[in-house]
DNA sequence: AAATTCTGCTTGCGATTCTTAGCAAATCAA
DNA sequence: TTGATTTGCTAAGAATCGCAAGCAGAATTT
């Protein structure tokens, strides 16, 4: 597996947000280093305590984060992937403009790779 | 938290199933040393891998060694305390008989107890 | 009894996690 | 411009994880 999921979304996440490594810090009790370590990939697999504590503070699903780090998770705790959850705890609630700006990109993504193939 | 109670567990987890270190070793892909370390209580919180590993090998739920181990448990996953999970992963089925005599001590320990406060 | 095997354990040792201290570029203020 | 603050980042070190090697006692074999 991509060893740098977990970095990516970690990313997104915080960027989406508007916070900033120390306020992240601040809201977690993860040190802004660490966090800077995690976010370009450095680590390959934090503590189920530094990835529960950051599930809190970016109000997002904790099983995902174990998930997106590698970790086996625990049967009937699985994050619903065609719910799209890894998306909506990235970027949030998408107006539906976006939502259609999205999905026409999808396709074009889709078709670019099908053709890409052939 | 009491930081042995993952290593009493394992201990017992164990010796229910008449395995020998070596054997569990075999049978999960982690080490006899430390194996041994993880039951004698010298490891705080060993990875999620290492916990999934020994809980497929001794067929038990992987969420109850998260949380033996002290770590958070996502939700919806969390063991049900009320049904003796616990209790029933360390020892496996119990017969009758020794249902009864395990009520009887159970009763005989909490009279203990009481009294004590009392 | 002597040799071999089994069992749990300890001892290093490399790899990883996570923190404190602090740097350099960018942003903002005076 | 100059100084102060903010931002992400790196360096260095303490602490922990997990393994290979090997030890001592018990059990088994010959």
């Amino acid at each position: 597996m991509d060893a740098n999921q977990l970095a990516r979304f970690l990313v997104s996440a915080r960027k989406n947000r508007g916070l900033t490594l120390r306020q992240v810090e601040a809201g977690s009790g993860v040190s802004n280093a660490y966090l800077s370590q995690l976010e370009r990939g450095k680590i390959k697999q934090p503590s189920p305590n530094v990835l529960h504590a950051l599930a809190e503070c970016y109000d997002i699903s904790y099983a995902l984060l174990m998930q997106r780090a590698g970790y086996p998770v625990p049967e009937g705790a699985a994050p619903a992937a065609d719910r799209l959850e890894g998306l909506a705890a990235r970027v949030g609630t998408v107006t539906p403009a976006e939502e259609d700006a999205l999905a026409d990109y999808l396709t074009f993504i889709r078709e670019r790779g099908a053709r890409h193939i052939t």
